[in-house]
DNA sequence: TGGACATATCAACAGATGTTCATACCAAGG
DNA sequence: CCTTGGTATGAACATCTGTTGATATGTCCA
């Protein structure tokens, strides 16, 4: 599903690309879900309530700009922020992308 | 070129909307370049050597975002980053959108 | 092994977006 | 006024993006 290790690819791609990653409503609303923690791709479709392959598009997006990460999970697919954009500040509201950091308004 | 007053419209532009006005390789000069202070539409356009028109639509991308502000001087026009983006901290290093903010990093 | 479940991928399409060229608009000076 | 410099707008186009429906892959369990 990924790569042998955790890449920490910063550099690969530029800060307009990964603002592009993120300027979508349904991955906003993913990413802000994933603040939270980690969840399998059903409860974040059951939390979005969108199509399943629609949802697994968009999740792909996040996971090749870096910004989630995948497990798999018995049948299902465990999704978390990717480590290197969890922020490591205390408050569970930044993404950090390496070229800028978003602060979500609380 | 704009409606009369400085209207302060939070809420009207969703995040998404936001991020997809600044997810853009030459939007972000721009407003990197702006993080500098005013500047002239010429001035902008040597700076990131683009053609006229070209950076003349993407500064209309990012007024209609609210956020860059254009005035009127002499036959030039004058851009700066909106009031309300500009983040009222001492580094120049911010973009306020409402809905979150954007450091940039130094 | 076969089937059910969870997720990913593929193909196709409509609509949005970035770019270019030509043209229009606006302000200042002669 | 007419012209010139500075910027904005419009049309046309190729490309990218989000969405959908159908199908494939992977995993567990009987």
């Amino acid at each position: 599903m990924s790569k042998s290790s955790q890449p920490l690819q910063r550099e690969v791609f530029s800060c307009a690309d990964l603002l592009k990653a993120l300027a979508d409503q349904t991955r906003l609303d993913v990413v802000r879900f994933l603040l939270g923690g980690s969840a399998h791709v059903a409860e974040i479709g059951a939390e979005l309530k969108i199509e399943q392959s629609l949802l697994s598009h968009h999740l792909r997006v996040l996971r090749e700009a870096g910004i989630v990460r995948a497990i798999r999970d018995g049948k299902a697919v465990l999704y978390s922020l990717a480590p290197a954009v969890n922020s490591s500040g205390r408050k569970k509201d930044r993404i950090d992308l390496g070229c800028c950091s978003l602060t979500m308004r609380s």
